[in-house]
RNA sequence: GCCCGGAUGGUGAAAUCGGCAGACACAGCGGACUUAAAAUCCGCAGACCUUAACCGGUCGUGGGGGUUCAAGUCCCCCUCCGGGCACCA
């Protein structure tokens, strides 16, 4: 019996306190919000002059709808842990929060329940906040809440804004565009999900003709593409996704002259001009194969040829029909290929061949130049519509010289030579596509070129809930700008206020500009009279670039102080779900790179480590309204409390796979805390009087101390291995639990006095220590029980002592041929000649060998032994 | 069609480096406590065969093959489920 044992130190006071051990969590978590709400310096970001290491752990802001969902309630469980784990271990922490606030929910609950929307989205936003300090959320609401909603934010857009504009990385164009008739606006080509809206995704994105602006990410999109690679911290698949996105593909240009045909240029010229259709293609080598010229349907020259063609006229409007059809019946991509002719000619540069050209259906307009070179020999597509129409199929690509047969369409490259091309015969393809494309270049009629599937991001949107676009249009013009000629607001004009008396309707057209006092206002270069550009922006504008915002919020100078920037960017840790992997998390690298060149910052990507968390699901379904299978927070912490909820969230699967929410395990995590509620609590008092009295370090331990010291520090050992990589907390969780059970069995020798008061004490406080990232409103009131001084997240995380974890005896199985014949027990630091020593002389395994002969022993050291025996 | 995940007891899952498959929970069953129930505590629990019971045995990580003393883990082929892309020249 050690010297401090419960008696020496006073069991009364443990039955005294027996009555405070029933874990009630509806009365110790509102004792704690109230209590954590009162300082708003608790989770507030240290100076940088701190001299601590800085961790920027972040997590997706939402739409403040004003429900938070269950998925919210896991994404930033995950982060809140991170972020009490490493304010534990000494880290200067940033764990900001703020509102997604702009966007059209908001437009539809002014129409639906006459409330204007930014009273709306304020009202949702007080009812999600009070909703996350339930949750015990450890975000530093007054140093870093950003709304998107409000002028303080969006002037900071329209900054940026202006900035591109003079730039050049924002313009305006027509083109077509994606329509969504439900939203009643225009959509970027990221937020249209296989041929639909992705707010609707039962909703069809139409192709409008409009004016609008774009920002010119394409200008990055070989950065983008190439700095994938310096992002190893984020998800393999995320960078996949993007690449695909991005779509780099090398290739050439090449220019057909269309045979007999020349018209004078437009500009009066008198030279005579051939008309040229520029294709592009990857496979430049295969041009001898070249049997034909494709184009789309709405190619230039197509809607110049069918002016003099009432037949190719009809034909390809049907074409058009058609392709419009089979989008809206979603099997695009799956039509039947068809053409037709246009009676027209075009010369290979590379022989003189002469091609007919066909008007295609398979043909895209926008990618490449809308125009293909036709090698049913070594291309699938080309080559089904070959057949189709009886399209010659010309082989020019063979595996080697002496291929007499081969299977047409051969698309193969790498191990391929050319045959039947005249001066490249034999040229081996991939060098083959380097020569002939200079050789293009020499002879002036292509070149090499690289098309990316990536397109401008087009960012008007016609709605109201939205930052105004800073422009206007200048209506009897001025030196320079045409009359209804768009001018650009000086820095001083910002912000432009959304005006806030407006009438939401569902008709077509900006809602803006049915308000007069809005749209008119006067030039700023001339004064003359001028309309407000009434479009206002995407809204993932906002979020492209919220979290530099939330280094310095309430700047009202400068969309932020770069040297705050500096400090805390890279963001260490980013943590949201996958849908956003290209929309939002494009477009925020995008900003990243934009605002780096203007001079704001330096880093040239804003997320060093992502994390993308699996989804919420129940009954094996994805939770919808629509399944009646929605889960909601309100009601889980109402019964289980916010730390069972949380809990159950990291214990129940692996944050990056999907999580089955079943009730029955957030009851089952509620028992667990009340188990170590009431342990903790009980011996609460040993611990504050072993912590007061402070006793000689070096009592004598009993066994029952060392064993569970040894578990102790296992666990701390395993958590603390865990939280700085694979983020398994269901399994530091089970750790835990495994502690709390072995503890629960000692507790008979803890009341009898054999564990030391030393050892109770160390106990309980590590655990509340490790339990805190996860539970972190009843280990605050443990901690406060045990006499605790201070925040539970400036406590230093418990050290893992390698010596007390030890084991001392460890089993070894002893397999026979490789099946389990007994378990041996052998000392810790046995070597491989004692532990074989002991395999052999085992009863069990003795008894197995009768009348076998062991030809092979394998021993790992401190694993396994293996006997083969014949 | 292409690219990425995934498949382990009744359920969620664990096994981190090729070394005891099923840790930790949930649900279930049995028991204690209780007048009773709830709560709590203790115990059982992959399937099958054998046995009165113990003991013992066989099979077992979606399916088939392979490498290895040893495979949930590595290699090849296939099935199913989820996600992404999809006529991108």
């Amino acid at each position: 019996m050690s010297s401090g044992s419960l008696q020496s130190i006073g069991m009364p006071e443990i039955e005294k306190n027996e009555n405070q051990n029933r874990y009630n969590p509806a009365e110790i978590e509102p004792k704690w919000q109230a209590r954590w709400d009162a300082d708003p310096s608790l989770y507030a970001a240290e100076p940088h002059s701190s001299g601590k290491p800085k961790f920027y752990c972040l997590e997706m802001l939402p739409y403040p709808s004003g429900q938070l969902h269950i998925g919210h309630v896991r994404n930033y469980s995950i982060g809140d842990a991170l972020a009490r784990f490493m304010w534990m271990r000494g880290y200067n922490v940033l764990h900001p929060m703020g509102w997604d606030a702009f966007g059209l929910p908001a437009e539809n609950a002014a129409l639906k329940n006459n409330t204007p929307p930014r009273e709306w989205t304020l009202r949702n936003i007080e009812q999600m906040k009070v909703q996350m300090r339930r949750i015990g959320l450890s975000y530093d609401w007054a140093g870093t809440e950003v709304t998107t909603c409000l002028p303080e934010y969006y002037r900071w857009n329209q900054w940026i804004f202006l900035k591109m504009v003079d730039a050049g990385l924002a313009y305006r164009k027509s083109s077509k565009v994606n329509w969504c008739p439900k939203c009643a606006t225009v959509l970027a080509n990221e937020q249209v999900i296989g041929g639909c809206c992705w707010r609707h995704e039962d909703t069809l994105v139409e192709q409008r003709e409009l004016e609008q602006w774009f920002l010119r990410i394409t200008k990055y999109a070989d950065e983008l593409l190439d700095d994938l690679d310096k992002l190893p911290g984020w998800p393999e698949k995320v960078r996949t996704m993007q690449r695909n996105w991005i779509g780099r593909s090398e290739g050439t240009h090449v220019a057909f002259a269309v045979a007999g045909e020349s018209r004078k240029q437009e500009t009066g010229n008198s030279k005579q001009e051939e008309q040229k259709i520029t294709v592009f293609t990857t496979r430049v080598d295969t041009i001898f194969g070249a049997t034909s010229i494709q184009l789309a349907p709405e190619h230039p020259l197509v809607k110049e040829w069918v002016k003099s063609d009432a037949e190719l006229q009809k034909a390809v409007d049907e074409m058009i029909a058609q392709q419009k059809a089979a989008r809206e019946t979603g099997d695009i991509g799956n039509i039947e290929k068809h053409g037709v002719s246009t009676g027209k000619h075009a010369v290979n540069p590379f022989n003189g061949a002469t091609l007919p050209i066909w008007v295609a259906n398979y043909i895209l307009a926008d990618y490449g130049t809308g125009a293909i070179m036709s090698v049913p020999g070594h291309d699938e597509r080309d080559f089904e519509f070959a057949q189709k129409y009886g399209l010659p199929v010309k082989r020019v690509i063979a595996p080697n010289l002496d291929t007499e047969e081969i299977g047409l369409p051969y698309t193969g490259e790498e191990e391929a030579v050319l045959v039947d091309s005249g001066e490249w015969t034999g040229e081996a393809s991939l060098e083959a596509q380097d020569k002939m494309a200079r050789y293009a270049e020499e002879h002036g009629f292509g070149e090499k070129t690289t098309t990316f599937r990536l397109k401008d991001w087009g960012v008007s949107r016609q709605r109201y809930w939205g930052t105004p676009i800073p422009m206007v249009y200048c209506l009897n013009g001025h030196e320079g700008v045409k009359p209804g000629g768009v001018v650009a607001l000086p820095e001083s004009a910002l912000p432009v206020l959304l005006p806030e008396k407006i009438e939401i309707t569902q008709e077509g057209g900006s809602p803006l500009g049915k308000v007069p006092e809005f749209v008119n206002t006067t030039c700023p270069v001339c004064g003359g009279p001028a309309r407000r550009e009434t479009d206002t922006m995407d809204t993932f504008v906002d979020s492209s670039w919220y979290f530099y915002r939330y280094t310095d919020a309430k700047n009202a100078t400068a969309p932020f102080d770069s040297d705050k920037v500096n400090y805390w960017f890279p963001i260490d840790q980013y943590i949201g779900g996958v849908e956003h992997a290209i929309l939002h998390l494009i477009y925020s690298r995008f900003w990243t790179k934009v605002m780096r060149d203007l001079g704001l910052i330096k880093n040239d990507e804003p997320v060093e480590r992502l994390f993308t968390q699996g989804m919420v699901i129940k009954d094996g379904a994805k939770m919808s309204k629509s399944k009646g299978n929605v889960v909601s927070p309100d009601e889980m912490i109402s019964r289980f409390g916010a730390d069972a909820a949380r809990t159950y969230a990291l214990f129940a699967a692996p944050p990056d796979r999907d999580l089955d929410w079943q009730e029955d395990g957030v009851a089952g995590v509620s028992r667990f805390l009340a188990r170590v509620y009431r342990l903790t609590s009980k011996f609460a008092p040993v611990v504050q009087e072993v912590e007061q009295t402070s006793p000689a370090a070096n009592a004598v331990r009993s066994p029952a101390d060392v064993a569970l010291l040894r578990t102790l520090h296992q666990t701390i050992a395993k958590i603390t291995e865990d939280f700085s990589g694979r983020w398994h907390f269901n399994t530091c969780i089970a750790a835990i639990m495994i502690l709390v059970n072995e503890v629960s069995t000692a507790e008979p020798a803890m009341d009898a006095g054999e564990v030391s008061a030393a050892t109770i004490a160390e106990i309980f406080h590590s655990l509340v220590l490790l339990l805190a990232p996860f539970a972190p409103f009843m280990t605050a009131e443990l901690w406060e029980q045990m006499g605790g001084e201070g925040a539970l997240l400036r406590q230093p995380w418990p050290e893992a002592d390698a010596e007390l974890a030890r084991e001392s005896e460890i089993e070894i199985p002893v397999q026979i041929n490789g099946k389990l014949a007994n378990v041996v027990k052998v000392s810790a630091e046995s070597d491989e000649e004692a532990i074989k020593a002991v395999a052999l002389a085992d009863e069990k395994v003795i008894a197995r060998l009768v009348g076998k002969t062991v030809v092979k022993i394998i021993v790992v050291k401190g694993r396994m032994v293996n006997l083969v025996v014949k």
